[in-house]
Order: C-alpha cells, then structure tokens, then sequence
DNA sequence: GTAATTTTGAGGTACGTTCCTCATTTTTGA
DNA sequence: TCAAAAATGAGGAACGTACCTCAAAATTAC
C-alpha cells in the first residue's frame, strides 16, 4: 500500500498534526523536526495523494476564458475544443466559461476584464492582439492575484504568467522551408496571402518565411503581401489579377485561415493541384482540401492539445504548481495529406459512466 | 457552488442511496426512478466528482510494462519518458512498474507476463514483436481480466484492449512524400537503410516508403533495403560501398533508428549535407543532426506523449471508461530544423509542492 | 528557577463519494 | 387479499487529506 500521513508520522515519531505543518508550510515546527518528517517522506517513499487534498480543500477551478467574437473557422474549432476539454475536466472541478468579446474593440475587452475579479475565478485565459490598454488589464487582473494566460497569440509586453501557442516565426520558417524545397529551390515566385485575425502573428510568419528564403533560397522570390480582409470577392479578384500577370508564381503561401476561398478560387482558374499552396490551420476545409491535393501541406497547432493545455497551465497557476513544460509545449505541426490524423470519433460524455 | 449526489437525492426526491444505484449501475431500481434521477442529474448538470469517487473506492493503478532490455536509444528515451510520466502520475494514485526482458527470447517474456496476474496489477502495456506465444500469453492476460496495451508495435492479431504508437504504413508514406518532393521529383536513386528493434515495423514503412514513390514520383528509383544489424562497422561498410557504385544517389531513407552512425560515415565520405536524409525518431543524435543540416527531415512520434498517453489509456480501460479518443492518438510528426522543438528543462518532482 | 514563549499532540469535522446493513414501504403474483 | 418479492430509505464507516481548537510539553529568556 502506499503511504499516507499517518504512515510518516510514525516513521517520524511526531503526530499527525506536525506532518501536516510541514507538508503544508504552516510555521511553528522546529527546523529539525522538520527535517525528521522530510526524511521519513524520502524513506517511505511519500507523494501526496492529491485527489484527496483537493477534496478536503474543496478547491474547485471556475476559469474564464475570453476569445475575440469573430466567426472564423479558426475560432470556432477553438471554442469547441475548449468546450470539450472543459466537459472532460469538469470531473476533476474545473470549470470552464467562455466569453466571447467584440474583436475590434479593445476597450470593451477590458471593460469585461476588469469585472472578472468579482466573479471569483481562478484564472483567465485569453486570445486578444496586445494594445496598452490590454495591457493595462492584465496587470490589474495579475494584481488581484489572478493567473493570467495568453492564448495563440502571446502577450509578450504583458506580466501574463504563460504563453500558450506557437512560435509564429518558426512557423514561418517552416513553411519558408517548405515552400523552397518543393519548389526544388526554385526559380520561381512565391504569392503570399495575409488577413490573419492576429496582424502581429502574421507579421511573425511573414517574417519567418522570408527569412528563410532569403537565407536558404535566394532563386524563390517571395511576392509581396496581399492582404485580403477577410472578404472572399476581394480574394478571388486579387489572386485571379497577380496569376495573371505573374506567370512565374509556382506557389501560394497562405498565412491566414479562409482557406475555402482561395482553393475555391485557384479551382475557378483551373490551377487545382498545380501550384504548391501552404496554409496554416488544420480546419476541415484544408483537410479536404489536403485530401485532393489542392493544399500541399498545412502547418497547424492541434487545438485540442492547446485547450487541454490551457486548462492544466491554468491549474497549475491558480495551485501554484510546477507544470511540465514537454507536454504543455505546443508543437509546430506540419500536415501532409499522408500523416494527416485521422478524425476521432465525437467523446460521449455521460455522468454514468464508471469512473 | 457544483451539485452533489446529495443535491440530486432533493431534486428527485429520493434517497441518497437510490441516486447511488442509480450512478453505479446497481441492481434494485425502478425504470420510473432511474429516469426520475437522471432527470435530477441532466438539470442540475451533475458531475460526478472523479476524485472523490476514486479516493472512497480507494482505488489505486499499479501498471506493469515491459520492455525489450535493448539498449537503443529509442527504448532508453522510452523508458525514460514513462519513468517521468510515471512519477507525475503518482499523484492520481499511478504506479509504473517498469521490466526488462530479454529481446530475442520471446519464451521468456511469455513467462514474465504469465507471472503478472498473481502480483495485482491493474494493466500491462508492451512493447514486443507478435508471435504466436505472446499471443497466448496475452489472451491468458485478458482473460484474467487485466487490459493489455500494445505500445510502439502493434499486437493486431491478439485481443489486445488499445495500440498506443503509430501506423507505420503511413510514416513510411510520409517519408516517401518529403523525400520525392525533397528531390523535386527526381531523376535519381535513393538508398534505404534497414535495422530496426521490430521488424514488422520496418517493413511496413518500406510498403509505405515504396507506395509513394510508384504513385507520385516514379523518377525516383528506391534501392533494396540494406540491413546493417545494429553494427557500425557493417553500416559504414554498406554505405560506403553503395555510395561509391552508384553516383545516383540523392537521398538516403533510413527506417531505424542508429543516427550517429550513418551522419558520421557520411561526414567521414566527405557528403554531410549533401545528400537528402530522412529517418525516423527524434534521438538527441537525430535533434543535433537536424541543427547541423546533415538531416533533412526526422519522422517520429512523441514520447511523452506516448507515455503520458500508455497510463491514460490503461487507466481508463482499468476502470472501464470512454477514452479521448482525440487526445490519445499519437501523431506522425514531421521534423525539420527549423520546427524543432525547444528541449523542455528537466521537471522537478517535489512532494512538498502545494497541490 | 520561574515565567513566558514556542513547539507539539490529541482529537475532531469536513470534503464527495462508495459501499454496507437493516428496516420499512411499495409492488407483484396467485 | 395476502404473502412473497422487489424497491427504497436511513444511517454509518471509510478513503486520504486539510484545517481547526485546545491542552500539554518542551524550550527559551531572565
């Protein structure tokens, strides 16, 4: 059996009582009674069961999460995610609420910050391009003693306690490597599409994916940013106009989600299949559209991995816990149609399931 | 505050040790008071209380795993990352029991597992080729009523609960794809390396390698396997020899593990760099390889998550509970210098860490 | 050596669940 | 309609830990 409590404090001679002190920090325990009850946990071996601690405590983890408002498909398989991975923690006293915030109004995303701290979370995570007044927000949260966690898109001037995401540059990079090698290192052009959610997170790739054509591929040249706004009419007109004119472009890098639009595009000029296209984000469009081949390769974060992560991280923040940094490290993915993960089932969740 | 069992007793008017039947699937209900208590439980949004659930059926996990007692890198790492998730996992009432056998004798891994039934364990994961007399031993196990999960290697022809590991077929197709792309398509020869722990496994990656390159790229010839039996001396000599008599080569697939043997017959044949290279498993050899460029790309899966995954997934079979299914499959990832992972500090384990 | 102070012990209650017993009520079948 | 069977209620102990109070013991300061 494994030790409890009570085993320790026999090994050590001391009751109850002062193991709990040590365990638990509590002053008024001599330093070599102290020592006496560390030495008796390294014996026997101890590790604190920390379901039980957790019930006699009767700690519970009600966080907020706050994601922009937009309709994106990127967001929208975020929140789900997040939902999911909420229901499955519920079981261990997590409690997961999402807010939905206008994206464009910074103001009314600190507004609805700084009502948070009344409404007793344990923590709050966030995805919101960083302005000062955000900036302002979080410190205040942070003030109060709340765990703050920047999502997606980190936070970098902020106090946040932890970032949870990908490097956006390295993504670049990687898509710039990409890019070049099946491209044979070129000659050729390379269209570059903007219109992220993020501008800085864009700005990042962009800078990534250049850096490495410029070191690695000097015969590519990488056109210069279209940003298409999110709009769809303006997408299509844009790409039809430069494949026009450029007859040298022999791929698309895609640095924003919207991926439906441009595949649906290049298919209208008959260029499925002809160009390289990279995208980023593994949204069902771009796994269809891996599936034919009209997208080469995706570079992705698995979102189920990032809103379980966000979970655990904000746990361990409102514990003040050490997490582990290999499993919360979001990974740079790349997608080929032939590693694409094939899609799970939907969890059943039922309370009558046997624990 | 959350709802408990006592919260659903009111609300359905019944006694708490009805909604305890009802929860645990005990005899002795009425249709009309089951339904009458799931009611109660849908509109409170009761969930059970994991913790508590498990701590008052004083239910713990001893697992038992077994690994060949090779001394590749690729088990080592292995039985490292579980040893960690292990520790981690002590907290949830866990306990990882890590054996050794001998890898080319089946009987007597055949032997260990017949021993395991008589030390109460609560599951068996293992890492083994299939042959016929694991197969008996395996299904002994079941029978016994311990779950058995295949990790690495897949058992596909015994009763085994769960696979934790990869599809070989399709890391091997996913080689194939970056190396034809890598080489633009070809003309040239590519050399494939043998030699791995599990031989299944290699061939299967060779079908997969082999299935690409006659679909997509059928300018690039692959050459027969070359087994180097885990010697480096046979390994530089069948390099050297090939490489000498067939100027075509332009790329190198090497399916096992064994990097720093290949990166320094290379390096001492004067061809670091020069040559596509793709292999599997993210050794550290492999990770310094890929920073040096004498890799191109590394195909692997990640171990922690694999352990991390292994004790999840014997947990829940444990209790006989639905799995995440999304979260516990292990993905095909692809390496490349520039989306290498930050090697993560080494996690501390303290006992006296608040909860 | 005594008083003040610090350290320790003993014991209890609580957390939310499981699992047990025994008594009582309700339903079923003949 | 009555006996037998089935369903339900009431209560309690346990799991391992946290956290509280009060008294007793040990240590310190003077």
């Amino acid at each position: 059996m494994r030790p409890t409590v009570n085993d320790i404090a026999r090994e050590a001679g001391v009751s109850l009582a002062t193991v709990d002190r040590v365990l638990n920090d509590r002053p008024g325990v001599r330093d070599k009674t102290i020592r006496a009850v560390t030495e008796a946990i390294e014996k026997l071996g101890y590790v604190r069961d920390l379901a039980a601690a957790n019930l006699a405590r009767s700690r519970s983890y009600p966080f907020a999460i706050m994601l922009p408002d937009t309709e994106s498909q990127f967001v929208q398989t975020l929140a789900d995610a997040l939902d999911v991975a909420g229901k499955q923690a519920a079981t261990s006293r997590v409690e997961v609420r999402l807010h939905r915030f206008p994206a464009e109004d910074p103001h009314a995303l600190a507004a609805m910050l700084a009502r948070l701290p009344d409404q007793d979370y344990a923590g709050v995570a966030l995805m919101a391009p960083e302005t000062p007044i955000l900036r302002d927000a979080v410190r205040s949260l942070r003030a109060k003693g709340l765990p703050v966690v920047a999502l997606v898109s980190d936070l970098p001037n902020t106090d946040r306690d932890h970032f949870i995401g990908i490097d956006n540059r390295a993504a670049g990079r990687t898509a710039g490597v990409l890019m070049g090698r099946f491209l044979g290192g070129g000659p050729g052009q390379v269209m570059v599409l903007g219109q992220s959610l993020l501008a800085r997170d864009t700005i990042e790739r962009r800078r990534g994916f250049d850096e490495v054509m410029l070191r690695d591929f000097p015969r590519i040249e990488p056109l210069q940013t279209l940003e298409s706004h999110g709009s769809r009419q303006t997408l299509r007109q844009i790409v039809a106009e430069m494949l026009a004119n450029a007859p040298q472009v022999r791929g698309i890098y895609a640095m924003g989600d919207g991926h439906r639009a441009l595949t649906q595009t290049l298919g209208e000029l008959g260029l499925s299949g002809k160009l390289t296209v990279i995208c980023h984000e593994l949204t069902p469009h771009a796994r269809a559209a891996l599936e034919t081949g009209e997208i080469s390769a995706v570079i992705t974060q698995n979102l189920g991995h990032l809103a379980r992560s966000t979970l655990r991280v904000l746990r361990a923040k409102a514990d003040r816990a050490p997490l582990d940094e290999g499993q919360e490290q979001i990974r740079i993915e790349i997608v080929l149609r032939e590693n694409l993960p094939a899609l799970p089932d939907t969890v059943p969740h039922s309370h009558t399931t046997a624990a």
